[in-house]
DNA sequence: GAGCACTGC
């Protein structure tokens, strides 16, 4: 008699033991005697030559046999046995694979051999922190298994859904769409494996999961948990997951390491002997240096933003050009290719363009130099590359929770990045990596991982995402890197100003509807209370536009037709007015193709927009949000800009003195509108969709409000009494005197509005 | 009179 609970699910045949089942059952059942998490690496094996699918049970083709040979060769396949002996012992394991290992391919598939899910109805998730990876990574699966993309393999991504309930049981996903999943099912109940990948790159939703998944394996002991990750921070995962039976007073003992050799190509480093004061400049000598000294190549070079993407694109170009003229036959063309993710897909793709035929038959071959941000680093892989420059600096984004802003800085990076930009440089064959830095600085500078993002990020949306997912104590929760408690209080602050989280710290029943929508906190108050004004149709619109990139488009050459399209499109009562307008002017233009185009507008933007929208909708009709409109032009206009106080009251910044200079409200923040704003005068008072720190403080996105309605709709925000002194304060208060005097009976007359008196700086 | 590292729901 077998006493494993699963086998009651399977049939006969597969139970392994019995006397029912008939001789020939390893003939038609290429799962034959497999007992669930019991599975031996010879099994596998056998399985994988059985002539029938053992999912479809049809005939394997011929392509799956030719895939087998290549799977065959990864590192990762050798070490099935291995592999399958620490799943069935463990029930979770952190495992270390670098590029090139076959981890995200093949150890899902090694778990459904093992796990058999569509035994007992269940799946195995394996996450990504990218949407394209999920898909792509689902697509090479399907194929390996030999079965149809959507069927038995799937993905699940935001829009799109591609797999069939009862039939999927290996599921790639994005991270956050887990956690989005975790937010309705607090058990997970359908994951019987659940794989998180890439989770060396910290992104909020791996690390917030993390934490969840180590939670509920001590509640739900059938649950196995796979940490992938391709560095070597296996240890700071293994200690976090350490096995820990405090009843039996046990010392805790760390998760087991499941580790697996990369396949790439070396790759030689080389330091610089003094540090390079300007990065720019000596890494367009270091590209120039490389395409006259060595073999023929192609490189890497990584800078930190468009602008200086673009920039240097034009100086290399103009000295290899130069290069080129006077000594043809030495030197080979070289063309220039820039990458950045606002650049259109079809700019990206040039990069996957092969370098250029040597000038003349006989002379040095050409050579390709893509100038990359960081995306080459992880999202975007370019074959034939042999060398990387790399300066030591990227873009980050850090949080300052004092101020409550987010901001871009150009940083070092981390060791752990800088191999990996070198990494790039050994895909196809040998490469040489430049780092632009000393091998002293290297050692002694660099921090060895880059910061997570929990540790850099305004958390209000994922604060509330863990008050739905019935997280009581957010400063307690268990954090693999515990964000600082000042972020976590801004985070409660906002979402108790919001009515998110009422003063205990529960999660209200509007904050529980806020937590369904795929916003902002801000956005999703502001949506859901749109009805009140009945603008809802329109803030719905707003809401859209503001959840995806610039629509702007501005081609250097051609500034003053863009700017002029733009102010067609303007409406001077606000920004957001202005957003409105362009999304509905889109939707009228439809039948144009040409129309975004010919008005300067991103065209995968708005489609981007109406995207986001129908998502929007189809949960505004699940919690019966009314979608409505106001057919006056005027009242819906002041409707919309009510609702829009009612998100984002605590972004309101009021003039003072006359050279158009605000202050923030409450923080005193000094800040100018920024140049895009389209307003016509500068009003008394603005609401901000954000604060942007580049050369100066900006507030972007800006619409005129009435200090009435942040008095009437924000009471406990603009409580006067706890107010801070200053000209707001003194503002604030002869509105509320105004407006007492009204609600008094009328009987005292209204005071002409004073205008704010000049105030030096 | 300026900008948009990169993701994700």
């Amino acid at each position: 008699m077998v006493d494993n609970p699963y086998l009651a699910h399977l049939p006969p045949s597969q139970r392994g033991a019995g006397p029912s089942y008939s001789s020939s059952s390893s003939e038609k059942e290429p799962l034959f005697g497999f007992l669930p998490r019991k599975v031996k690496g010879e099994q596998v094996r056998k399985a994988m030559e059985h002539h029938l699918n053992p999912f479809t049970k049809l005939p394997h083709s011929a392509q799956y046999r030719k895939i087998l040979e290549a799977r065959r060769a990864l590192p990762v396949y050798s070490q099935m046995d291995e592999f399958l002996e620490i799943f069935s012992k463990n029930q979770i394991i952190v495992m270390v694979g670098e590029t090139g290992s076959g981890k995200t391919t093949q150890i899902p598939q090694f778990v459904t051999y093992s796990d058999l899910p569509h035994t007992k109805g269940k799946l195995v998730a394996c996450t990504q922190p990218r949407r394209v990876a999920a898909m792509s990574v689902a697509q090479r699966v399907a194929d390996e298994m030999d079965v149809q993309l959507g069927k038995q393999v799937g993905y699940s991504i935001r829009f799109e859904d591609m797999t069939e309930a009862g039939t999927t049981f290996l599921k790639y996903m994005t991270d956050g769409m887990l956690l989005r999943e975790a937010m309705n099912d607090k058990e997970l109940s359908r994951y019987s494996t659940i794989i998180l990948d890439e989770a060396h790159e910290r992104t909020l939703a791996t690390d917030i999961l993390m934490g969840l998944l180590k939670n509920l394996v001590k509640r739900r002991k059938d649950l196995k948990i796979i940490v992938m990750s391709a560095t070597l921070d296996a240890v700071k995962f293994q200690s976090y997951f350490s096995l820990h039976d405090s009843a039996a007073g046990e010392e805790p003992s760390p998760a087991p390491l499941f580790k697996v050799p990369g396949r790439t190509h070396p790759v030689e480093i080389f330091y610089t002997q003094e540090p390079e004061p300007d990065y720019v400049e000596a890494a367009i000598r270091t590209v120039l240096m490389i395409h006259r000294a060595e073999d023929p190549g192609d490189i890497l070079l990584f800078l930190t933003g468009e602008e200086e993407i673009e920039d240097a694109c034009r100086k290399i170009k103009l000295e290899a050009d130069d290069l080129l003229n006077t000594d043809p036959s030495s030197v080979g063309p070289l063309m220039c290719v820039p990458l950045y993710s606002s650049l259109p897909p079809q700019q990206q793709q040039r990069i996957f363009d092969a370098a250029p035929k040597p000038s003349q038959e006989g002379y040095p071959p050409g050579r390709k130099v893509v100038v990359s941000t960081n995306i080459a680093e992880t999202s975007l892989t370019i074959d034939g590359i042999v060398y990387v420059v790399d300066p030591g600096f990227s873009k980050q984004k850090v949080y300052n929770p004092r101020i409550r802003v987010e901001s871009l800085l150009v940083s070092p990076i981390s060791k752990a990045s800088a191999q990996q930009r070198a990494g790039r440089a050994g895909r196809t064959r040998p490469g040489k990596c430049f780092r632009l830095y000393t091998e002293k600085d290297f050692i002694s500078e660099l921090e060895e991982q880059t910061h997570p993002e929990i540790l850099r990020s305004n958390l209000a949306n994922a604060v509330l995402e863990l008050a739905k997912l019935g997280i009581k104590d957010l400063v307690r929760f268990d954090y693999l890197d515990a964000p600082a408690p000042e972020t976590l209080m801004r985070a409660l602050e906002l979402l108790n100003y919001l009515a998110a989280l009422d003063d205990e710290g529960e999660l209200t029943a509007l904050g529980g509807v806020m937590a369904e929508f795929p916003l902002d906190p801000q956005l999703a108050k502001m949506l859901i209370v749109s009805p009140e004004f009945k603008v809802s149709n329109e803030i719905l619109t707003i809401t859209a536009m503001l959840s995806i990139p610039n629509v702007w488009l501005r081609p250097p050459n051609q500034r003053a037709a863009a700017d002029q399209a733009k102010a067609m499109l303007t409406v001077p009562e606000g920004d957001h007015l202005t957003m409105l307008n362009v999304f509905n002017n889109y939707s009228q233009n439809k039948h144009d193709r040409n129309w975004a185009w010919n008005n300067f507008l991103s065209a995968r933007a708005l489609a981007q927009a109406e995207n986001v929208r129908a998502q929007l909708l189809r949960t505004m009709e699940k919690y019966d949000i009314d979608v409505i409109s106001l057919e006056d032009e005027k009242k819906r206009n002041l409707g919309i800009r009510q609702a829009l106080t009612c998100g984002f009251f605590m972004h309101v910044a009021h003039k003072e003195g006359e050279k158009g200079s605000y202050l923030t409200v409450k923080d005193n923040q000094v800040v100018a509108l920024h140049p895009s704003c389209g307003l016509d005068s500068q009003p008394e008072w603005v609401l901000f969709n954000e604060f942007v720190l580049t050369k100066r403080p900006y507030i972007r996105t800006v619409t005129e409000v009435k200090p009435e309605w942040l008095l009437e709709y924000a009471p406990v925000y603009f409580d006067l009494a706890s107010f801070p002194e200053g000209e707001t304060k003194r503002a604030l208060q002869r509105v509320a005197n105004k407006r007492r005097g009204i609600s008094n009976g009328g009987g005292e007359e209204t005071r002409p509005r004073k205008k704010p008196k000049k105030e030096k700086n």
